[in-house]
DNA sequence: TATGAATGAGGCTTCATTCAT
DNA sequence: AATGAATGAAGCCTCATTCAT
């Protein structure tokens, strides 16, 4: 016999969740500073005060974003990985990825703190270098700078349109040989 | 003889640098969307009403925050841009530019319009790319995407501290050449 | 054979007086005027909707609390009075037994209705008058300063420490001889 | 010549007490617990953030109450202090002291500081004592006492009316010569 | 009957802006 | 121009109360 999940439990769930879908709307239209707790409770359907039942603070959502992010994208990642052989198919699965992501959430990179939901990415860089499929770059200065520029990027994406395919050909390009033409 | 600013229209000046100044270090600390107009006048001796004096809008400032930025940006770029006959030189003299003007003003390059204060780099890179010194990217989104790195890594180069010669050669090594090692 | 409670009536019963013992503590202190419902209900193990199924507002509570007070103060100060041939006795019963009950539940006299529990008093001193044991003042304003006394009185006991006995003894002195020393 | 009273300053000064004018009559109304920063304003003419101008808290108020009473009480004890040559004068002149005050102004004295507005009360009861004026009673203790009695009092000549000088001369007498008849 | 989440009113505080001085 | 107090809107948060479970 199925679990039967009690319906005053579901509905907490549901609730929760509006409240994290509003909330990433509001911090990827707003940007999260600009951001109100009395703008995310407009963004549901949800009465000013029941915001307080499910979290104490703007930070508090922000943590629970950054959790809910970090749990959708290491999945993600790690198939990528997984199959990566070389830094270019490294860098092409990061950049999809993160494409695909941010068009589905909107979610704005900038907040998310790496420490949480990206070490994998640290890791996966350390590894690739020691592997020797990367020149011995600061790994983690290379992830701030992998993730700034795909941030941007899909920003102008969703902005300006164009075509996923195509941006993240190009940026894998941009960091896999950089700007300077072969000699 | 010298031409005589009148000391009004001195005072002008005073008040409304002050103002300036105030608001680029509340931007720094708060960010722009956080920071409210009494945060920026508690951050200068003036007073309240003298605000509006000067300007209409937190996005007011934020203008001429911005344009204030490209005209002292806009000289050393090019200083960098007359001197760069490689690609090496043009990545390098940008990176140690980003890096010492957000160390002298701590301004969040994140609140930069591009189209105000960085048309030049753009520009620059398109021109690049015409010489062929540069591989022929879409210039705009190379110019975000260094913008973006570059500001990413100037802030841990503050946070965490650093030397800024040593960031400066990583940043051109890592957009010049890419991340791939050499066959 | 006892008479058999019924399990569900005992715990009614139980519940209720976590109600009215958080209700005192809580009174005792924030003062009447400040505490909410909330506090009530937090300072029992119960959930919020349990304090409508036995008390409808705040000043329910209060009459319920007083009406406690006055049965629980009923018997010790008749007590005193059946003993009490003098004034003397009267008062130092009467100062000894508000000090212990202030003591042992923290309350708040102000809180008591004097119409509600304090009946008692007052018919005691009319009494008392009626016999020649004390002047004929007004009993009423008589309890109201004797009560406002010992609160005060038994407030500065415990918050500053203090002997009981002789402030009992200090109280009975000032309101049986008053203050001044003998021609 | 007068010394000229700016405008603007004349006007912080009758804001600052129509605030403090506002705050008497509502702690008198519902306890200072109860009270709430919205019902002092609502009891001015003035609008909800002026008040910020000029208190930080509903405490900051009581403070500022408390100093005023005192500084009026003040001078009106020392007369009465004066010109007490015996244990009944003084008393008499405290009570009606008191009760006068809380006719005009409705103050709680609950809320007084003895230690801020009070301490001249505790001095003159040493002095009196020192004097032989009185039995050497805990003049703290008494001062709180007769304090907490003249309070009730004036309460109840307030709520249920009554003549001021029975009033006062009933309550001299108790405090001068206690409950006991003469034997 | 006990629970505890939902609600929206309302208290607290700060804000942007105006305007008399 | 500069000042800074007044204003009321609006954000933050807690409250009393209801009601489905």
């Amino acid at each position: 016999m199925d679990a039967v999940i009690p319906r005053r439990q579901r509905i907490k769930q549901q609730n929760r969740q509006l409240i994290l879908d509003g909330a990433r709307r509001v911090f990827a239209e707003q940007g999260y500073g600009a951001a109100t707790i009395r703008d995310i409770i407009r963004a549901t359907p949800l009465a000013a005060g029941t915001f307080y039942n499910y979290f104490t603070s703007k930070e508090d959502v922000r943590l629970a974003l950054n959790a809910e992010m970090a749990a959708a994208l290491r999945p993600r990642l790690s198939e990528g990985r997984a199959q990566a052989a070389t830094a270019e198919e490294f860098l092409s699965a990061f950049f999809s990825t993160i494409f695909a992501l941010k068009a589905e959430t909107g979610t704005v990179l900038e907040m998310i703190d790496l420490r949480a939901g990206f070490e994998d990415l640290r890791t996966d860089l350390d590894n690739a270098v020691a592997r020797g499929l990367f020149l011995p770059l600061d790994s983690s200065a290379l992830a701030a700078a992998l993730l700034a520029a795909a941030d941007e990027i899909a920003r102008r994406l969703i902005t300006e349109g164009g075509d996923a395919a195509d941006a993240t050909a190009s940026a894998t390009l941009l960091f896999l040989r950089g700007i300077q033409p072969p000699v």
